[in-house]
RNA sequence: GUGGGUGUAGCUCAGCUGGCAGAGCACUAGAUUGUGGUUCUAGGGGUCGCGGGUUCAAACCCCGUCACUCACCCCA
């Protein structure tokens, strides 16, 4: 039986390879320029790690595992518990703010289907010690800065912003028992993916009391921040997390990403462990799941064992937003960046050795260089620098055995012209 | 966990009412021993996912099974 790739992974071949590099690469770049360093950690940790945050439910979405010691360990299906290990290990010594970002490799044992596999890479940026919402701005920013750089407009995609304290202060003062507060938000989870009368069942099964259920109802529809306000009344969580929202439209504003961003109250982020502001990348197509996820989770830390200090970040992951990258026709160049510069071919068998000294200098001066094995007549040698895409050609032929000369060949334009061998390495 | 779709060459897919296994692209070679991409010619490449059944005869019909995929659930 023919060995086949296993469900919900990919093959890279260089074509591939070159589209995950375009996508990581400037993953990387925009977090350096955003002021973030990179750290990593261990592609497996303790499975004990991940289940006493989320219990039954996710641990059987892990890929768990049992070590030659009788260790249970887990691969990492998310960077963030360990980002937490790592950053309470060093708290005492690490100068505030940590900004750090990650490209890890992760692994979830879910069923793939569009835009979700079970091996994919996630760019995580965090900004760990800093209470401001500025902080939560700057995440924004560095994801709208990525998509920007990568061709996208904000004809393409959306950042939906909310705030769970927002949401809980105002269920509250609505009344709405703390019991029923679950049922709630997933409620509104879902009210962009669902038809108005399906979400208005999902709301009463969550909420029994009619009033209380138009109220919800009435807030849903609200789409901008002035007309919350008449929401909060005079309770004062409610107040603060609307202040709060406003000021990071504002800074968003000053950091001149407004037309990216927009207030959506139903965005609620899975329920894990998001304390204050949060946000979604959508494709505007509406058509896939989130390009990226993220907010404020101030609990992280503790929840590790560590001090309560603040923290907001970001994941980003390459399945759906490689989509939207191929849909949009965005990888652009990809072909270039690493084809051979110099493709040397040599005229007659007698001059291979000359050729080959020519390869040796170009690769050394870091030219990438590349020859034929086989050799042959001069137009199998051409025919073959055409097919690795190669930029030039140097024939080495009579011109070097009479005047030490070579030829060299744009490939592109088909123009050539002769040069001394030592000026022409002279040059390199 | 639930429901749909698809499995035929490396890739994308045709294949009629059951009658010799096909095309395009890709690959290799030649036309072409000092000039590539285009073109032309030739060639290699198949357990028709797998197992069983019906039939003189199955890629095709029936039963089972596996894989992949899409959607739901979930989504750190």
């Amino acid at each position: 039986m023919e060995i086949q790739s296993v469900k919900g992974t990919r093959d890279f071949y260089p074509e591939d390879m070159a589209k995950r590099n375009f996508i990581a690469d400037l993953w990387k770049e925009v977090s350096l320029r955003n002021g973030f360093a990179e750290f990593d950690g261990p592609i497996f940790e303790y499975l004990a790690m991940y289940q006493q945050k989320s219990g039954e439910e996710i641990s059987s979405q892990l890929f768990a595992f049992e070590d030659r010691g009788g260790r249970m360990l887990a691969i990492r299906p998310e960077i963030t518990p360990t980002l937490a290990r790592m950053v309470n290990q060093r708290i005492n010594t690490l100068p505030r703010p940590i900004k750090w970002f990650s490209v890890p490799r992760l692994c979830r044992a879910e069923r793939p289907q569009k835009g979700r596999l079970r091996e994919f890479f996630q760019w995580n940026i965090d900004i760990i010690g800093v209470d401001d919402c500025l902080a939560d701005a700057e995440v924004i920013f560095c994801a709208v800065d990525y998509l920007m750089q990568a061709g996208l407009t904000s004809d393409d995609v959306v950042v939906r912003i909310s705030s769970r304290r927002l949401i809980a202060a105002l269920l509250e003062y609505f009344g709405i028992e703390k019991e029923g507060l679950e049922k709630v938000y997933s409620a509104l989870d879902k009210k962009s993916k669902v038809p108005a009368e399906v979400f208005e069942k999902m709301l009463a099964e969550a909420i029994g009391d009619a009033n209380k259920r138009q109220k919800v109802l009435e807030l849903m529809s609200v789409g901008s921040l002035t007309q919350l306000e008449s929401f909060a009344g005079e309770d004062k969580n409610a107040k603060d997390a609307i202040e709060e929202l406003k000021r990071l439209f504002n800074y968003l504003n000053i950091m001149g990403i407004t037309e990216f961003c927009r207030f959506d109250i139903s965005i609620v982020r899975g329920l894990a462990y998001y304390t204050g502001v949060v946000f979604e990348i959508y494709d505007k197509s509406e058509q896939l799941r989130a390009i990226c996820g993220g907010g404020r989770y101030d609990n992280l830390l503790a929840d590790f064992g560590g001090p309560k200090i603040s923290a907001t970040g970001m994941g980003m992951g390459d399945c759906v937003l490689g989509i939207v990258l191929e849909e949009r026709g965005l990888f652009k160049n990809i072909s270039e960046k690493n084809k051979i510069e110099y493709f040397v071919t040599y005229a007659d068998e007698a001059l291979k050795s000359e050729a080959l000294k020519m390869v040796a200098s170009l690769r050394r001066v870091g030219k990438r260089t590349d020859f034929s094995y086989k050799g042959g007549a001069l137009g199998k040698q051409l025919k073959q620098a055409s097919a690795v895409n190669a930029a030039m050609c140097i024939i080495v032929g009579d011109e070097f055995t009479q005047k030490k000369q070579i030829v060299i060949k744009n490939m592109g334009s088909g123009e050539q012209s002769s040069v001394d061998v030592s000026d022409f390495l002279g040059r390199l």
